[in-house]
RNA sequence: GGGCGAGUGGCGGAAUGGCAGACGCGCUGGCUUCAGGUGCCAGUGAGGGCAACCUCGUGGGGGUUCAAGUCCCCCCUCGCCCA
């Protein structure tokens, strides 16, 4: 509200609001921000952009909230906004949408609560968030942006589940390919049934089988983590390190289960490989590859003798040197040889403690059974904590080493996984730490195969002796050094370093036909299904043979049925609960007959009560950005190449989609890795151009903000903290400040409608760009807002009269040195613009703007050159001011697409430099100098300089270092 | 424990190996048609000096270099990822 003192047309928080409505109203009818696809309904105007470059620009899917944002989250929307401006406004056709990944647990338990629909409050939410992003000037295409839960949408998050399912990876041709190719070469016999039978002996039912098994979306019985009070399964990303669910912190256990899993695991090589060609940044890649965790070993058989028969087990190992260390065996609780190796009774003599946890009493099989139950309840990542005590139980069985036929006893122990590797591993105890703990625990030998380096003994405190002798050490030696104790009848490893030893022996095992080089991987395959309501339900059906089959592309989409009860249930109240998907509650829809086009007519069909996870919806949404109306394909294939691949900075070909990808860094590994698989996937079988979604990743830093707890810890709202000389306080009590992200939770969340109110949405947008790189993380101060304001506030009073409303600007030309500076501005807003240091880029502004301020003191007027220029170049990020004094400069179009300024190079160069004289390196003297001297010229007019000829006067010059333009360093003897 | 990243005024942050602290907040002083948070101008790293200037200064210690916030080594602290 302008009081009597404040003239009328002051740029405030009103003035601002009404220029900021104007143009999001006028954009919107406009069409402004309308990207034109090269075809399809979405085609209007393309001949417009007609020869300009396609620029595809992309936030992470944002979840639409219950609370709405706060002025944390749209910190990478406003970046890619300044981004896509900019490039827009030279010259590309810019892509940027925002769609919604809006299934998931929040809306469900809301609707466990109170029974209100999901979609209900799913699309308040997204009206909501709408509202918020609209009133933020974001320059979005409107008609591209869906919502994950929108049918229209979710039928082709099923089609392309159709799509993995019917397919297979060849490894011959190392891609992926439709599961019709693979039935067409087993038939055909180019392709042997792996047990050796010919295709035409089967079943059709063990056909399926057959084919089922190659599939890339399959059913499998696998260990999953089952969390009861979360009603579903977790994949072991969410679930924490002490097995507990990442949402709600409930307890999970491991179960296994009949899951749809994602055969993920298949493009391990080219998910490593194709890394390289992208251009995200090095430690993100390092996620990546930490996370498929691709390691080199070999693959060693040991047997366990008798009865009934020889059992061969296989371990994995990255140290096959150690071989002749290994004192005893370890496989995974869950290993499915386990119970073919227990014997009924214990062997004689079985020592007490490898037994004794789990009841001396008890035979192989209990206390096997007993610790089976104990290593159930814990997590895969609790299982591979360090500092954990090591558990296990013998198992009664022996092994025999195959380098020296040492009999070693077989252990079953919960530090070993069954997912990785072969699910059992050959222990080392002297030479890897968790088997030397292991060994420890349970009395059993460690025998050194590598000798210690001199420096580690001393700092073990051990004498030379304990070099090839273990029995005194207090860890694990993991180091190099010479193999010592492995000589065996048929071969010595004694002398060689750890990397010949591990050729050597791994050939001696080749030749042996004992084990064989390989390569295995920490990444799993993809558990995803998950016992919940509000998702995308599979288009698979059962019949009574219990096999999977794929609804028709033709019946697409499956819709969600309507139910009343979203509590997920539990069938039986004990150990062995089993979830019941809330989908098995819809029984008129859970039960169909249906025509599967197969030529069996229509039959009776049980449908997949399991929902996808939220990240499938995830998976491809960048796609339907591209083509979000198109009823015949999840996108048209003209559409698609058009906005994908392009060329990348430095001027190589894009492999890539999208051209620039911002988002946080918390899905550095699962999200992209997946969508990443998703889209190799669509790659192979030909639906989308490029092998790789996103060519440029850029991880946006957060908005941190203080919180403050009182005297019983409790938060207190941080907007009515004070800040005093001695401290913080909250209703005269002092408070405790903290730091951390801006959330409900910590009571310190800034809305940004409050910043709206205030300031206007331009001044929002500038601070957030304004408070430090794009790329960190700082913390939130509404105190500093006023800064960017005041630049707003006096660039409109530079242009516009208080009192009036007229603008006031001269056509005069401006004097010299304003000029310069306004092209060198132009110069280096451009090159900051392009490179996302907005902040940079608008403190040059700053210093654009405050020569104006006195430009118009002096001559009452702003010249019209850069008042102009300077709304071009403000025009990305704060563009409803720039629109406006745009407009008030005569020109009836948005500026959206006019060209940004370009710098006239003539003014970037100095006539006159001044350059630093340095005596040993320390400034003396500064000297004005004509610019473009070359070294020698420097030299002799930095000598002949008043102020610097006494400096050197009498000195032995040893040295002269001249930077030409810069400094002279004259280095005295 | 391993890997990656970061540490610069009271605060947010600038600095292709080349004059540290741009720009903004805050603070101090002043101006105004002003009671008042968002008007305007100037000053503002620390210490010293009336001054021009001088000394010190980018987490700590060493090194490379004519020259180091920047490169190398060790250490400390914080953050993230992995174990």
């Amino acid at each position: 509200m302008p009081t009597s003192d404040r003239p009328p047309f002051r740029y405030t928080a009103a003035l601002a609001s009404e220029i900021e409505h104007k143009w999001q109203h006028r954009w919107e009818t406009e069409h402004t921000f309308w990207a034109p696809n090269p075809v399809g309904p979405l085609s209007e105007h393309f001949d417009r952009m007609a020869g300009k470059p396609k620029l595809f620009v992309l936030d992470m899917f944002p979840y639409p909230s219950g609370s709405g944002l706060h002025v944390g989250h749209p910190l990478g929307f406003i970046g890619t906004d300044v981004f896509a401006r900019y490039q827009r406004m030279n010259g590309r056709n810019v892509l940027h949408a925002m769609g919604y990944d809006a299934f998931g647990l929040p809306a469900e338990q809301y609707a466990v609560q109170t029974g209100q629909h999901p979609r209900v409050t799913t699309e308040a939410n997204i009206a909501n968030m709408r509202r918020q992003m609209r009133a933020l000037g974001l320059a979005h295409d409107p008609r591209r942006g869906p919502s994950t839960t929108d049918v229209d949408y979710y039928r082709w998050t099923q089609w392309i589940f159709l799509q993995i399912f019917n397919s297979w990876y060849d490894e011959r041709v190392d891609r992926a390919r439709p599961i019709a190719e693979l039935e067409a070469e087993l038939a055909s016999g180019t392709r042997p049934v792996p047990d050796g039978r010919s295709w035409e002996e089967l079943e059709p039912v063990e056909r399926r089988v057959v084919v089922d098994d190659h599939r890339l979306a399959y059913i499998a019985e696998a260990p999953v983590n089952w969390c009861p009070a979360l009603g579903t399964v977790l994949a072991n990303e969410e679930v924490t390190a002490d097995g507990r669910s990442e949402r709600g912190n409930h307890p999970v256990f491991r179960r296994p289960l009949r899951q749809w899993m994602m055969r993920i695991t298949a493009y391990n090589e080219r998910l490593l490989a194709d890394l390289d060609g992208l251009d995200w940044t090095d430690s993100i890649k390092l996620m990546q590859r930490n996370w498929i965790g691709r390691s080199r070993g070999a693959e060693v058989v040991f047997t366990v003798d008798g009865p009934p028969e020889v059992t061969e087990i296989r371990v994995f190992t990255t140290r096959p040197d150690t071989l002749f260390g290994a004192t005893y065996m370890v496989l995974a609780p869950e290993h499915p040889l386990v119970a073919e190796i227990t014997p009924s009774e214990w062997p004689d003599g079985t020592p007490n403690e490898w037994i004794a946890p789990w009841g001396t009493e008890s035979s192989p099989v209990d206390a096997v059974h007993r610790y089976r139950e104990f290593a159930a309840s814990k997590s895969d990542l609790e299982r591979q904590l360090d500092d954990r005590e090591k558990t296990g139980v013998f198992t009664g069985a022996f092994a025999r080493n195959p380098v020296n036929g040492e009999q070693v006893p077989v252990f079953i122990a919960d530090y070993v996984l069954t997912g990785y590797g072969t699910g059992a591993i050959m222990a080392v105890p002297a030479h890897d730490q968790r088997d030397f703990e292991f060994a420890t625990e349970f009395e059993l030998p460690i025998r050194a195969v590598v000798q210690p380096s001199a420096e580690w003994l001393e700092e073990q405190g051990l004498d030379a002796g304990a070099a090839t002798d273990a029995s005194a050490w207090t860890a694990a030696y993991t180091g190099d050094g010479p193999l010592v104790n492995s000589a065996g009848a048929d071969a010595s490893l004694d002398g060689l370093t750890v990397a010949d030893a591990i050729t050597g022996i791994t050939g001696w095992l080749e030749e042996q036909g004992l084990g064989f080089a390989t390569v295995t991987y920490k990444l799993r395959d993809w558990l995803f299904s998950r016992q919940r309501y509000w998702g995308e339900p599979f288009p698979i059906v059962y019949d009574e043979d219990g096999a999977p089959r794929a609804v028709p592309e033709s019946m697409l989409p499956v819709e969600l049925p309507e139910i009343t009860d979203y509590t997920p249930r539990i069938l039986a109240d004990d150990d062995d609960s089993v979830p019941e998907p809330p989908l098995g509650r819809a029984s008129d829809w859970a039960t169909v007959e249906l025509d599967l086009g197969d030529g069996r007519g229509v039959r009776r069909y049980t449908r997949e009560l399991n929902t996808m996870p939220q990240w499938a919806g995830s998976c491809w949404y960048y796609l339907r950005y591209l083509d979000p109306t198109n009823q015949d394909a999840f996108v048209d294939p003209e559409v698609e190449r058009y906005w994908s691949g392009g060329t990348r900075g430095n001027g190589e070909p894009s492999i890539g989609c999208v051209d620039l990808y911002v988002g946080g860094v918390e899905h550095a590994v699962l999200h992209l890795l997946y969508a990443r698989f998703w889209h190799k996937v669509l790659y192979d079988l030909g639906h989308v151009s490029t092998p790789e979604p996103f060519q440029r990743l850029y991880n946006q830093g957060y908005i941190q903000a203080y919180a403050y707890t009182d005297a019983r810890g409790v938060y207190v709202d941080a907007s009515a903290v004070e800040a005093r000389d001695d401290g913080w306080f909250f209703e005269g009590e002092p408070v405790d400040r903290q730091y951390g992200k801006m959330g409900k939770s910590l009571k310190n969340s800034v809305a940004p409608d409050e910043i709206y109110d205030d300031y206007g949405a331009d001044t929002l947008r500038l601070y957030e760009m304004f408070m430090g790189p794009l790329d960190a993380s700082r913390p939130w101060s509404t105190a500093d807002i006023v800064g960017v304001h005041r630049f707003l506030q006096r660039f409109w009073r530079n242009s516009v009269d208080e009192e009036t409303g007229e603008l006031r600007v001269t056509t005069e030309t401006p004097d010299p040195e304003t000029r310069k500076l306004l092209h060198r501005t132009i110069d280096a807003v451009g090159r900051d613009l392009a490179a996302l240091q907005n902040n940079t880029a608008i403190a040059r502004l700053f210093e654009l703007n405050n020569r104006l301020t006195t430009v118009v003191q002096e001559q009452g007027e702003a010249p019209e050159e850069v008042v102009q220029a300077m709304a071009l170049m403000l025009a990305p990020l704060a563009p409803h001011l720039a629109e406006e004094l745009w407009e008030r400069l005569g020109h009836g179009e948005s500026l959206a697409f006019e060209a940004f300024p370009v710098a006239e190079p003539a003014l970037l160069v100095d006539d006159e430099v001044q350059l630093a004289v340095q005596i040993n390196g320390k400034v003396r003297a500064r000297v004005d100098l004509a610019a473009g001297l070359d070294a020698a010229a420097t030299e002799a007019a930095v000598r002949a300089d008043a102020a610097v000829a006494p400096l050197i006067e009498g000195a032995t010059v040893r040295k002269v270092v001249v930077v030409p333009g810069r400094l002279v360093n004259f280095v005295l003897g």
